[in-house]
DNA sequence: CCGTGGCGATACCTTGGCGGTATGGATGAC
DNA sequence: GTCATCCATACCGCCAAGGTATCGCCACGG
């Protein structure tokens, strides 16, 4: 197969988002004529047309659609490569955990504490995100991350389900469901939703980015939300949970990458499912 | 991020492999110092050694091994990158479809069949793999694949169920089993089992790389397998076999690649299915 | 203990190709 | 028609990848 460096993937991935040469070159601190001709080469290896350019714009062909999915994954992997092996390199091993801040149902004091009382027992560094949490592990930036299935997208990632618990819908005091005891999916049928980052594709919905933003919005009656019933059992004055007796259970789980062969993740899995 | 090239990866790929920095040069077709000279700047640049080398001897470091495996993975994916965007260019798509030879429980005729009867059906190459068949989709080689869950590892690949049947051992005449109608699981603890290529990483046994191969060293009483009932309907004379009550029952799953998008994939896996 | 052979590292040179600047050529706006 | 925009082409300089020759180290045979 002809040799494909990295470098060139990235030049392409560029041009493919900015669908501006210039524009794209500026974003790789090159000029434009270099990567012009990296592109070019690149397409003639290939032996492939990627982009449909005309003086006024440039446009992605399928296979250029097709290649800019599949670099992206590729340089992801490379990058996963390089980051896990710095990590590996540590004389001084620790874990990562990416979570949700709120996000782990009251389960992570104990889990903590029983990791840290196991055995060969490393200090865990906590890394809170909204989003973002299951590309972390993919990538190497965390060992391990609390999600929620359905809502996570569990791919390439190994996990073990900790808890599973019912949904509750967060509304705005007077809201029309208010004064209800309890919902079912079909009511909230048309209410706007949040989307958040990293949220599997296809799922739509208002983008919000973290959960107090996400409260707030909901308080202005912008929003409600589906959260696991942990989640609304302390809420801010102006909110209230209903339950939702119909929505598919969320489920905790603890997730990891499939490809770790860390001893450091297997005790920190072992000490979290123990119980 | 310091960039870190496909070429980087290769070669350190090919001195981890070989252990042998004048061999691996020369499977790479350079020579040996610019090697040596390459893998130092990779170690420099990544922080890392990855190497010890003696002038006796060449060893992966711990995280030298951890780079192999990842720097494998990363270098698969930008083949399959390459590999899938020649694929979408091509002006007449057609299918590869990765299967064992006796692998379908019969139901492929029809499912080719449908397939072939419903609109935009492309021509389907039929590629007959013992193992490897799964690597096939991941790398692009294939673009659906007849596998067994939970046999198959399933990694990366998306899929339905197309048929469930239970299990069957296989024996030779007069074998210490052969007398019972039934047997158990437990009855078969100690018995030599094939293990496929590409078996899924921990099971165990004897190798084997084709069905008629292991058909005859069960006639020849050095193994024993487990398979489905489908493919135990018609044997060879000297071999017999039992159903095993308590074995998981064995699924015929269509699987593809979770990136595709293509039509033709989506429109067989319909075809497939839909009986 | 001293050759000898095997192997990776070092030194030094050559060259391909990557990136830069200047400019051309096509196209749409007005 | 004129101008602005934007990608392609032409040409140049330089770095780094690859080649050859050689060194230094170590295991092994005698």
């Amino acid at each position: 197969m002809d040799d494909v460096e990295t470098r060139e993937l990235r030049y392409f991935v560029a041009v493919a988002e900015e669908l501006h040469f210039g524009r794209a070159a500026q974003r790789l601190g090159i000029a434009q004529p270099p990567l012009s001709r990296a592109i070019r080469l690149l397409e003639r290896r290939m032996g492939v047309t990627l982009l449909d350019r005309t003086s006024r714009a440039v446009h992605l062909t399928p296979p250029g659609e097709v290649l800019l999915t599949e670099a992206r994954r590729a340089l992801d992997a490379v990058e996963a490569a390089i980051r896990r092996t710095r990590k590996a390199a540590r004389t001084t091993p620790r874990l990562t955990l990416a979570l949700k801040p709120g996000g782990d149902a009251g389960l992570l004091r104990t889990i903590l504490d029983r990791y840290a009382a196991s055995p060969g027992a490393v200090p865990v560094d906590l890394a809170f995100r909204v989003g973002e949490r299951a590309a972390m592990v993919r990538d190497g930036r965390a060992d391990l991350a609390l999600l929620h299935r359905p809502q996570n997208d569990l791919t390439g990632l190994d996990s073990d389900d900790l808890h599973t618990e019912d949904q509750v819908v967060l509304l705005p005091e007077g809201h029309r469901l208010a004064e209800r005891a309890t919902v079912s999916m079909a009511d909230l049928h048309g209410e706007p939703m949040p989307r958040w980052p990293e949220a599997r594709p296809g799922v739509t919905g208002h983008p919000v980015t973290d959960s107090n933003q996400l409260l707030h919005l909901i308080q202005l009656g912008r929003l409600i939300a589906v959260v696991p019933e942990s989640v609304g059992e302390y809420l801010p004055p102006g909110l209230i949970s209903r339950p939702v007796l119909d929505a598919d259970p969320a489920t905790l789980v603890l997730a990891w990458s499939q490809t770790s062969t860390s001893r450091e993740v297997a005790a920190f899995v072992r000490a979290a499912v123990a119980g």
